[in-house]
DNA sequence: TTGACATGCAGGAAAATACCTGCCTATAAA
DNA sequence: TTTATAGGCAGGTATTTTCCTGCATGTCAA
């Protein structure tokens, strides 16, 4: 998996209102995407190809639709690389910065 | 929390290797964090105030030194609005991608 | 107080991004 | 076969982002 794809994609609002859709209904067409989208078609299909290309979606074409299905197995390994990470850093986070604070007053 | 700020501070690759730093040894200063970055201590400046503003980390003015924090909630709360929805996408996926080529045949 | 050191602040150049318009191709339906 | 529809592709522009240089401020130590 690419993170910086990964994370790229989710970078823009417009992309992360696209997964939403996808998320409320899965497999809409460019057009079905395109009528809630508040910009141009071809603004759409772009942002489309990156979620691609970060492997957040994934196509199927239907005669001359083009459907486009939610992949969340990238979200979840940046969770497991990310997330999960930093939860073992929480638990450490308030000791040392108590520790920090004390040694200023030394 | 801005969901659009976080997200935004974990699309650079300089800002995540800030974050693995930090998760590694938390509380470094700012020169200590500029050793290991290859860019001028300005950037990462820059850098390290985007994931501020994105509250991702605190920092502690000690004397002329300015130590840094990871806070690891928004990345959770990231996670519990985003990968948690996502993962109950998965489960419907299979099935949805099954059936619309299904009704490709029809 | 003076010199060294850690950090802050102000632009400015170069690259990346997000949008658009205009036109082309492919499929379905009349 | 013609017409309408769904989508693809090629630029072009305005904005944002990233990174830099140069200089200012604040703190510690001699």
């Amino acid at each position: 998996m690419d993170d910086d794809k990964v994370f790229k994609a989710l970078a823009d609002p417009g992309r992360r209102a696209l997964l939403d859709r996808l998320c409320a209904r899965n497999g809409q067409t460019l057009g079905q995407l395109c009528e809630t989208m508040d910009m141009t078609r071809q603004s759409v299909t772009q942002h489309l190809g990156l979620l691609e290309q970060a492997n957040l979606v994934s196509t199927v074409r239907r005669g001359r639709e083009k459907l486009h299905f939610i992949n969340p197995v990238p979200l979840y390994e940046v969770y497991a690389r990310w997330i999960g990470k930093f939860e073992e850093a929480r638990l450490g986070l308030l000791h040392d910065l108590k520790q920090e604070l004390e040694r200023k007053d030394n």
